[in-house]
DNA sequence: AGCACATCTTGCAGTCAGTGCAACTTTGCA
DNA sequence: TGCAAAGTTGCACTGACTGCAAGATGTGCT
């Protein structure tokens, strides 16, 4: 029970799908976002106007092409976690797995925050799906805290797991770069605040 | 030095303006926001189409008309708060005075909330107004903390502060409302939380 | 190989938000 | 009264996105 051979029909989905984020990452990259329009994509791509719908509900999707596989593999680490492991310990974990791989400092992640930076359309969108990893975020806090979902302090909590998670990819500043070990240190910091904001509420009126 | 007397323009303006934010409410009450579209709104109105724009640059922008008063009203009292005064003193005091006035829980605030919560586009739009406010937030705190615009900390705190800000909008649950007295308790549950954080990363390695 | 079915792909026509521009109207002011 | 500033409107246009129906192309079965 391999994989079943891909057959004909999955490949060229995949092509064409790999096609269209390559050409308009290669336009935004040249022209801006608003200055390429969804026909230039298309045309460049060498599909029909109309296909790239079939692909992409939208022209700021294509810029996010891989968030559902990012999202998917926390999602699944937040799910599969055993009861000894808090969502800090997996978000933790899944961090300095995607540093090790150095996913998260490529020169596409770098172009993609260019991208975001000078683009409201794509900020909106950014927010968004920071807004789903904070509701992922919170539903697993609200199990090792065992209060209701939806709680206020699983939403605070995850609140200011997500702001982390952003600050990870803000290369503002001073220096271009941070390092690996860097960017963990951020992410420490981050949880010890969590952390210890979880602790004074523990020590404070039960709720 | 009173006002200058508002002036025939001015008043127009005004009356214009009010007219498209009381059609365009109830025309998204009785239709969705999505049914709605903006020649409809300024039929309502008694202008043309093309005026809308004039007043407002989208049609999200209508919703949240009162944003900016808002906004402002909460950037005023932070940048005019003696210095005896923390950036969460500042917006407890603001949050209480809101609710002093009911002016979170009136009938526009519950539609608004009905809306948002129904229509994609005007979660962007929340999420971008709640992140404005984070961001003045964060610039406070940092001040508070005697740390530079922008790091971290300033985030992840302004970042659950902000989350507890959108937690108070949330009548989600079990009952309908929530009185005021809740919504402050609800606050202050979070101040201790961000407080407990603080402190937390006061006691660690000093960054 | 050949057929029938499912699954893309595409073109077409249409809706709607939003913009630039130029003409026209109204208001403010001397 | 008359001129300048500000506001309103119509028009033409761009561009994202959708529904639909027709055509092209894999896929499984015989």
């Amino acid at each position: 029970m391999a994989q079943d051979a891909p057959g004909l029909r999955e490949r060229k989905k995949r092509q064409t799908r790999e096609a269209i984020v390559r050409e308009a990452l290669r336009l935004f990259a040249e022209r801006g976002f608003d200055a390429t329009t969804v026909a230039d994509i298309a045309e460049a791509a060498d599909i029909a106007p109309r296909t790239f719908f079939g692909y992409f509900p939208s022209k700021e999707a294509v810029v996010f092409h891989d968030f559902e596989e990012y999202f998917g593999s926390l999602a699944t680490r937040l799910a599969a976690r055993p009861a000894s492991q808090t969502a800090f310990d997996t978000l933790r974990a899944w961090i300095a797995a995607l540093l090790d791989e150095g996913r998260l400092d490529d020169p596409e992640e770098r172009m993609r925050h260019e991208l975001v930076h000078t683009t409201p359309a794509l900020q909106a969108q950014d927010r968004a799906n920071l807004a789903r990893f904070e509701a992922l975020l919170a539903d697993a806090v609200a199990d090792d805290l065992d209060v209701p979902r939806g709680s206020l302090r699983a939403h605070l909590v995850a609140a200011a797991a997500a702001a982390a998670l952003d600050a990870l990819g803000r290369h503002d500043g001073a220096r271009e770069q941070r390092s690996p070990d860097e960017s963990l240190a951020l992410m420490d910091e981050a949880l010890v605040f969590l952390q210890g904001g979880m602790d004074a509420l523990r020590r404070h009126p039960p709720a």
